[in-house]
DNA sequence: TTGCTCCTCACGTCACGTGAGGTGGC
DNA sequence: TTGCTCCTCACGTCACGTGAGGTGGC
């Protein structure tokens, strides 16, 4: 068969029938009168072997020793080719993620797809200064990969890093809060916690539905973090959050100032009085006691003139002095 | 900055910094008195723009053209970078399952590689003929990657090519047999009733046990599959099933045949004169009359001569003329 | 004689590595 | 003077494509 056949039935060109000959991979047994390259069936045979060895990743000359060699056993190069072909498979992974979120940021200019890949490889980096360097040396106006701020910001351990991040992520006005929601479904509480720290962060309407959500966190931490978020945002449901903060004195200097914050200051202090009641540790009723210094109005105020009379006499003590303060308050203003 | 320290802190070998230069894509500003190529920062920064748009696979050419051209738009280029690094990655993955498949089959030399990649390829052929001659052109001796014909023979439609797929993994004694179980499990009705074909082809205890399991498929075909299948390795749990067929009226015949050559006569004829007894439509009581002819032992004979005065006159005739048979045969024999 | 196929030789591509042979500044 | 760095020129790698210029068989 002459090399024009071999080329139509091969799907191999000319020029690489030719080539092959040249590095004796594929020898055509014999020539014609007119020094034409005649193949033989055995020919054609080996150079399907070839074409299939190629398929499967191997060079013209591994696939030489391979044919030729018999020392040469597959195992190991076989086993070789799964490794790097499962190495590139993860590299090319990991770019097409990266271009992924390029597209996502809608960059419109080749610098901003600089500025873009130096944030991600940033992000990737083993030190937490370039992390956090690269954060902040985002330009404002530049596209943002959200998603993948926010996916750095709900597996950064790094306090400093993961303040950054979510300073970045609330400028971006709600976007990548997709990303954070899924972060309050994982399974570790460490994320959990990061996203309700960055959705907090975020000052929109779906940012304070997905604290509602939270609320009801397994996580004791979750759900306070999402009760003083919530409760700056005037939002009732943190209330019992809220005071359980302060029964429990769990960061109850931050809960009572955000309960002072909220406008229906008369159900805070019935609930609070409720809470009073119920109680007989005295740590607890004086963390009561001072919270109410942060309530305005009438009923905080009555509330604490009864609680002067109280049979343990620091919380009375405690009361008296705040409705001093209160009276001095009002009276240099007046 | 000279050559060489801008190589240190950029990783980019003196000898491609020269080519950049070559290219025209990062031309140093400045030569000393020497002629020294000397970097500025800006030409710094363009290597480091440079390097950056390689990371995302831009060729050189391109990368130049990004940052040169003010009209050449990421948005484009980008999309096609996904799109081909999407391709890559499927093609690699593609690979990846073939080698693995070479490498389940444990090739000792090179020759049986190129065979498993010719079956691989043909199996996934579009041509009917080709995926029955690639099943049908393997050696016997040779290793077979058994994964892969049993996921062929699990989504064959063609019926001459699953035969064969069959036959192919009847002969690997087993192997292949978790594939085919795992196909018992699909959705997809068809690819069930594949399942208990290919595994009723094996003759071993793990088929049998798989055939049990199908026995509460959903589907009749797969029970009635699985039953004929165990009744024929005389596994008594196919009866209900078998008399069912018979009574139906689906495939009776060889449910008749396979109820005859299993072991326990006493028990399947009870079970099929309560049958009998159950039903008064005609040409069941007839079907269950015939299927008598295949049991053998007194209880069946017992049954027939009972039948041959039955109330329906052709139940009576067929059962006379079964027991006439039986008869000849007797005298024949002794 | 006209197409067609085949031949050899050789350059181009792409992103480099690796010399050879020579020079400049400490 | 001795290292060291830098220079240019150029070949090699890998798997090809694409000619140029020429020949053989129908």
């Amino acid at each position: 068969m002459l090399i024009g056949e071999v080329s139509r039935r091969s799907g191999v060109s000319t020029r690489m029938l030719r080539h092959y000959d040249a590095l004796g991979l594929v020898t055509p047994t014999g020539r014609t009168v007119g020094g034409y390259r005649e193949y033989s069936a055995q020919d054609i045979r080996r150079l399907f072997h070839v074409e299939c060895l190629r398929t499967l990743g191997l060079s013209l000359n591994e696939a030489k020793r391979a044919m030729d060699d018999p020392d040469f056993a597959p195992a190991a190069l076989v086993g070789e080719l799964i490794e790097h072909t499962r190495a590139r498979i993860a590299a090319e992974q990991e770019l097409l993620r990266n271009l992924e979120r390029i597209d996502a940021a809608a960059p419109a200019q080749w610098g901003e797809v600089t500025n873009i890949v130096a944030l991600l490889r940033g992000l990737e980096s083993e030190s937490g200064n370039r992390r956090q360097q690269a954060v902040l040396s985002q330009n404002t106006a530049a596209a943002l990969p959200v998603a993948a701020v926010a996916q750095a910001a709900l597996s950064e351990e790094d306090p400093n890093v993961a303040g950054a991040l979510r300073w970045s992520l609330a400028r971006a006005a709600g976007a990548g809060l997709a990303e954070l929601a899924v972060g309050l479904d994982a399974t570790q509480v460490q994320v959990r916690r990061r996203a309700v720290l960055a959705i907090a962060a975020v000052p929109t309407a779906e940012a304070t539905t997905l604290l509602r959500r939270a609320l009801d966190d397994a996580d004791t931490t979750v759900r306070e973090r999402a009760a003083l978020a919530l409760g700056s945002r005037q939002v009732a449901e943190s209330i019992p959050v809220l005071l359980e903060m302060i029964v429990a004195g769990r960061s109850d200097v931050e809960a009572a100032e955000v309960l002072g914050s909220l406008a229906r200051a008369d159900d805070i202090v019935r609930a609070m009085r409720d809470e009073l009641d119920g109680t007989a540790d005295p740590a607890t009723r004086l963390r009561i006691t001072q919270a109410f210094a942060e309530i305005p109005g009438a009923a905080a105020r009555a509330a604490l003139t009864d609680l002067t009379e109280d049979h343990d006499r620091t919380v009375a003590a405690t009361a008296a002095a705040i409705v001093g303060a209160r009276d001095r308050r009002r009276r240099g203003k007046g």
